[in-house]
RNA sequence: AGUCCCGUAGCUCAGUUGGUUAGAGCGCUACACUGAUAAUGUAGAGGUCAACGGUUCAAAUCCGUUCGGGACUACCA
């Protein structure tokens, strides 16, 4: 039986498919983390995917990176567990249960129940499981999915509330009311996720105003140089502030500017009102409502209905001196309810700018994050009012409409929406009637009136008032709710805040001790965001999530976070002692046990949670019912996947299992689990959750388009993977670009990926088996012959391979797979495959068992199994296969084994210098044969190349070497040549030394080098330096500074290549001529074994018909013949007959009869 | 709109601290080789290094601006 397998094809996708069957046979991934228990661990953590959606092609791709370096560290010998996890929660499930139901959220709780949606969401969540079961399994990618972590399992949450409790007793956990997302048609919330869904942010025209906000005067609390200014004008002066939402006018509470902004106070005549007036906005703007042109009219001749309005700038300030100033109500409607002394006043706000409008910032508190930041921060009250249940509330209601507090009676407002978009036509029509009542007093003629918006109306009323600059339609971008695709409105709600903003400095300081591959996301995107980090918004309004642990009395007095099961069921115990509740849902929970069926027996989840009435100082305590972002379930994954601290307190206290060495996602979770993971370690922990960090690009198909389903160009994951094999497709995906720059996906690449790579790495084991197999050589310990021993070749390739390990090593370490595929591809083509194998061909084939033979096959097996472990990590399966049938006996599978740290004493850079010299001779003496003027094959040997020797290492190097490039161009000698008369020599400027030392003269220095004669060049070789004459001065060159080729060889046929230069001596002797021929012969012959389908081993008997060109050839050659062709016996014969003998060309003008036959 | 990434041959990509013929593989064309043969070798064609401007003796490389592709963030009024 043959040692080493052999086989008839390659079959990538059916190696796999054994491969992963053996896997599963012998256990294969347990055992790679059972077998290393002990060693050092290396922590990764599973990001947690939804199994709600089929897994695409980039999670092979995403998979394969991850499985990468956890295969590669599990070689080094390190432990490393993987636990899967499946991110469970979230809208996403929320909206495909609510599509295959068929109803929307107003539904919930009336069509169905909480609990039966709650049910519902739980089947679907997992049910594409098996779909990424079977995906992981085919593609090799190992991570434990028997034990997963899943976010809606009971210990999870419980973990997660600890992990809440812990913010809450650091404080860091607090109710707010901020601007929000809002979406008056759907009722709800929306996070900024669900804004960035395709499609949400449209453009809109909006209606644009500047308003103008008199100035209270005189301005005694304001700083002098603005009270001098506003001294200078008699007019009223007014600020401009621009607005693309009118509608928040009657809210405006405040003004902002910019405190190194500069304003300028301009006379001038309000276009509307044709009032002479004095106003102010940014100095830069200026031009941008006063043509300079503008500045020359005159007020006394200016017309009603002008186009150009003079104007003249009467003073300038800058934007500090402005702070403090007031102005009257723009809508006097109604005050704010709280500090309304306060309002209306110019404040200072840091992201004013003068890009548009004019500087000033209307600040609307209730319906604008930074406007409310700004305002809050002065001391400026927002503009909300006492509502009936005594709630203070801004003048837009939930469902979008102006309360009553802003009635007009001649423009009406009162409980109409703000947004004209969410009426219906009915509604418009209706509304268009009332309005053309009450508007007769202001439009004469009603009857063309179409509907006015809110905004329109109130831009109308600043107009009638004398209190508009200008007004036009303005286009931009403005987010949609993609549920009811209505626009969205900027509203304040109460919510749960994580301090985020707290710890901003140390998470940026540990942020800076991350290994982020890109390095540029760490520090760009990453940085940029935490640096800017605002607090975190942990409320949903939903249904399907983790509920907050936080229970509240309606007076807001009594507040408890719960931080256990444990705790929960004491603190239920103590409401049912209050009579608050009549049961225990917790009842059956034994407090210690941490077995799955102790957890299986309640539901934390809503509405259960809901249900729990909890008590404080005779109070009742309901539960907050907002449920947490789902981006902090995944955060706390690394907590939550043991559930800490309840089990496994010490592998997170003692970090064995904390941080993570390295985790890898899409660059897309730059913002969700990378900060996640990042703010939940540093907050509670004060640590970094990971310590490196690749975040990958997308797939995209192979004309660089985002892959979608709409547009079919989307690559089934299953489909590639059964076609081209997982290990052609994840060696593609990780060798083509840096796994950080975007893929495009082209299965063209695959292709040659498996031709290239692994075709050629088949056929060099294919080549290595047949051999051994014949010899019956077993590669083992006790045949090895020492390496210093082993001829020239050898020693180069395992060189070679040490530095391919050395260089495979560090890229892998520094998490940078790229480079290290792509040396191993070089490796393989054109070391191991073309210089190698090519030249050590007949050392296989040749003869007996040599001590040589032996040598070769050592060092192929070494090279061919090495590969395979280096490989491992990238193509598991091909892998395996090729490292077991090298070392059948000793091992199970390539992913068991250690990958020794590379022989520095095996790495000989001399050697590899020398042999690529060798490489790059032979290229070049090849090329001169395959020229048309010389066209010589390389069947015919010839007799000499001449060198010239250019410095002391060179003749050495080549003498090592020289064996190896004359078999290689079939040469008989190579003629060194040392005395420069022989050729013609060309010199050229060193720039880098050059450069340096020159500067400016350089462009002329490098002429006059280039310029430079054979005398010349002769020169400065002989006294090591040449004066040059530069500009009148005289300047040195040494010879270090210059460098100095061969150019030509007169009368040979010469080829350079840098500093290498060769001449053919192409002169075909007798003696070679029948050299020459002999080898054809053996071609022939060799031919003809083939054909018949000889045996490589078989003997044979040779006959030639006589020929008198041949007969010398063959006689002087004998023993060459015979040895080649494994001939018994070579007989030339007088004739042969025709039937038996078949005639064969050798050259040109010779043919002869050729008969051949095996020996019994 | 901002931040970040990318732009080098028909395609996929290298290109060190700036240094003078800008490389490789694939593909294409031609020739050769034939006991690795669904391989292999040699040669050829193919480039305004996205564009413009600047710094420098010298720019694919450094700095600006613009254009194109992508991601993330974003109601800046």
């Amino acid at each position: 039986m043959n040692q080493y397998p052999e086989y008839s094809t390659l079959n990538l996708p059916k190696i796999a498919e054994e491969v992963l069957a053996d896997w599963d046979r012998l256990s294969v991934f347990e055992k790679s983390v059972s077998s290393r228990e002990g060693a050092t661990p290396f922590v990764f953590y599973e990001g947690p995917p939804s199994a709600n959606g089929m897994p695409g092609i980039h999670h092979v791709m995403s998979r394969t990176l991850k499985d990468i370096f956890c295969r590669w560290q599990t070689l080094q010998g390190k432990q490393v567990r993987r636990k899967a996890g499946w991110d469970t929660h979230g809208l996403p499930i929320e909206l495909s249960v609510e599509k295959e139901l068929g109803i929307t959220k107003e539904d919930i709780g009336k069509k169905i129940s909480v609990d039966e949606y709650n049910h519902k969401c739980r089947e679907t969540v997992m049910r594409y499981t098996d779909r990424w079961e079977a995906l992981t399994r085919q593609m090799g990618y190992w991570v434990d999915m028997q034990n997963p972590y899943i976010t809606y399992e009971n210990k999870y949450i419980e973990s997660v509330w600890w992990l809440l409790q812990q913010l809450y007793k650091k404080e860091l956990l607090y109710k707010g009311y901020t601007i929000q997302p809002y979406s008056p048609a759907a009722g709800t919330g929306l996070s900024s996720h669900e804004l960035n869904q395709p499609g949400c942010y449209r453009p809109v025209k909006d209606r644009s105003a500047i308003a103008m906000f008199r100035v209270k005067l005189p301005a005694n609390n304001t700083n002098k140089n603005a009270a001098a200014v506003f001294q200078t004008t008699t007019e009223p002066v007014y600020i401009l502030a621009w607005t693309t939402t009118p509608w928040t006018l009657p809210s405006n509470t405040a003004l902002a500017v910019g405190n190194k902004i500069q304003y300028v106070l301009v006379k001038t005549i309000n276009p509307f009102s044709h009032q002479v007036v004095s106003v102010v906005l940014a100095k830069d703007l200026l031009e941008k409502y006063f043509p300079a042109k503008n500045a020359e009219l005159k007020f006394e001749d200016y017309k009603t209905g002008d186009k150009n309005i003079p104007f003249a700038v009467l003073g300038e300030m800058n934007g500090a001196d402005l702070v403090g100033l007031r102005y009257e109500q723009l809508l006097p409607y109604v005050l704010p309810h709280e500090n309304p002394e306060a309002a209306f006043q110019v404040i200072a706000g840091d992201f004013v700018t003068t890009s548009d409008g004019t500087g000033i910032v209307h600040i609307a508190p209730t319906f604008g994050a930074d406007d409310m930041r700004a305002a809050k921060a002065a001391g400026v009250p927002p503009m909300l009012v006492m509502d009936e249940n005594e709630k203070l509330v801004p003048l837009v209601d939930l469902r979008g409409k102006f309360r009553s507090e802003v009635n007009d009676p001649q423009f009406g407002l009162a409980g109409e929406f703000v947004k004209e978009d969410y009426l219906s036509a009915e509604q418009k029509a209706a509304d268009l009637e009332k309005q053309k009542q009450y508007m007769q007093f202001i439009i004469s003629d009603t009857s063309k009136l179409s509907y006015l918006s809110v905004d329109e109306r109130i831009v109308l009323k600043l107009q009638n008032e004398g209190k508009l600059f200008k007004k036009e339609s303005y286009e931009h971008n403005y987010p949609h709710c993609w549920r009811t695709d209505k626009p969205v409105l900027y509203y304040p709600l109460d919510s749960w805040f994580i301090r985020a903003s707290a710890k901003k400095e140390r998470m940026a300081e540990l942020n800076q001790t991350i290994g982020w591959r890109p390095e540029s996301t760490g520090t760009g995107r990453f940085g940029e965001w935490l640096n800017n980090l605002q607090d975190w918004n942990l409320s949903r309004s939903r249904y399907w999530g983790i509920p907050l642990p936080i229970w509240r009395d309606e007076d807001e007095t009594e507040e408890l976070c719960i931080g256990s099961v444990e705790e929960l069921k004491a603190e239920i115990d103590r409401s049912i002692a209050a009579g608050f509740m009549t049961e225990n849902p917790l009842a059956k929970f034994t407090v210690g046990d941490f077995s799955k069926e102790n957890y299986e027996g309640f539901d934390l989840h809503r509405p259960y949670s809901d249900n729990i009435i909890l008590e404080r100082n005779g109070k009742k305590l309901f539960r907050e019912t907002d449920l947490i972002d789902v981006w902090f379930d995944s955060g706390a994954m690394p907590y939550a996947q043991l559930h800490y601290p309840f089990e496994n307190k010490a592998l997170v206290d003692e970090r064995k299992y904390f941080p993570a060495d390295y985790i890898a996602e899409g660059v897309d979770q730059t913002r969700g689990w990378f900060y996640t993971l990042h703010a939940i370690g540093v907050m509670l922990f004060d640590n970094v959750a990971y310590k490196n960090v690749i975040s990958n690009g997308l797939v995209l198909d192979k004309n660089g388009n985002k892959m979608s389903k709409r547009l079919g160009n989307a690559a089934d994951p299953f489909d590639t993977l059964n076609q081209y094999g997982p290990d052609a497709t994840r060696w593609y995906m990780i060798s083509n670009a840096d796994p950080w720059d975007n893929l495009k996906f082209d299965p063209a690449g695959i292709t040659e990926i498996q031709r290239s790579l692994f075709g050629t790495l088949y056929n060099t084991y294919s080549f290595f088996a047949l051999y051994a197999n014949i010899d019956g050589f077993v590669v083992s310990d006790k045949n090895q012959t020492e390496l210093s021993k082993r001829p020239e070749l050898d020693r180069w390739i395992i060189s070679k391979l040490n530095s391919l390990v050395k260089t495979v090593s560090e890229r892998l370490n520094d998490y940078d797979p790229t480079p290290a595929a792509r040396a191993i591809e070089d490796f393989v083509d054109a070391h191991l495959s073309n210089w190698y194998v090519r030249l050590s061909r007949r050392r296989f084939w040749k003869g007996e068992l040599t001590e040589d033979k032996q040598s070769a096959y050592a060092t192929l097996h070494e090279c061919l199994s090495t590969l395979a472990q280096l490989m491992a990590p990238f193509a598991p399966f091909f892998a395996d296969r090729l490292f077991r049938d090298l070392n059948a006996a000793a091992t199970e599978s390539v992913h068991l084994s250690l990958l020794p740290a590379a022989n520095a004493n095996a790495i000989d850079l001399e050697l590899e210098a020398r042999m690529e010299l060798a490489q790059q001779y032979s290229t070049l003496v090849h090329s001169i044969r395959k020229r048309k003027e010389v066209n010589i094959r390389a069947r015919q040997p010839l007799g000499r190349i001449m060198v010239p020797v250019l410095d002391e290492n060179f003749r050495s190097r080549m003498e090592q070497v020289k064996h190896l490039l004359l078999a290689e161009v079939n040469v008989k000698e190579v003629e060194y040549v040392t005395e420069s008369g022989v050729f013609v020599k060309k010199i050229k400027a060193n720039f880098q030394l050059l450069g340096k030392k020159l500067g400016k003269q350089m462009k002329a220095a490098a002429a006059a080098i280039a310029a430079f004669s054979q005398e010349d060049i002769a020169l400065l070789e002989q006294q090591g330096y040449f004066d040059l004459q530069l500009e009148g001065e005289t300047t040195r060159i040494e010879r270090n500074e210059v460098e100095i080729l061969v150019d030509d060889v007169p009368g040979w046929q010469v080829a350079t290549d840098g500093r290498l230069t060769v001449a053919l001596d192409t002169e075909i002797t007798e003696n070679l001529r029948a050299e020459g021929l002999a080898r054809e012969l053996v071609n022939r012959i060799q031919n003809m074994r083939k054909d018949k389908n000889f045996e490589v081993t078989d003997k044979i008997n040779v006959k030639i018909s006589a020929n008198q060109l041949l007969n010398a050839a063959v006689n002087n050659n004998f023993n060459y013949i015979c040895s080649e062709t494994l001939a018994a016996s070579l007989e030339i014969v007088p004739e042969l007959p025709e039937k038996e003998a078949i005639l064969v060309d050798l050259d040109e003008e010779i043919k002869t009869y050729l008969h051949i036959t095996k020996q019994n």
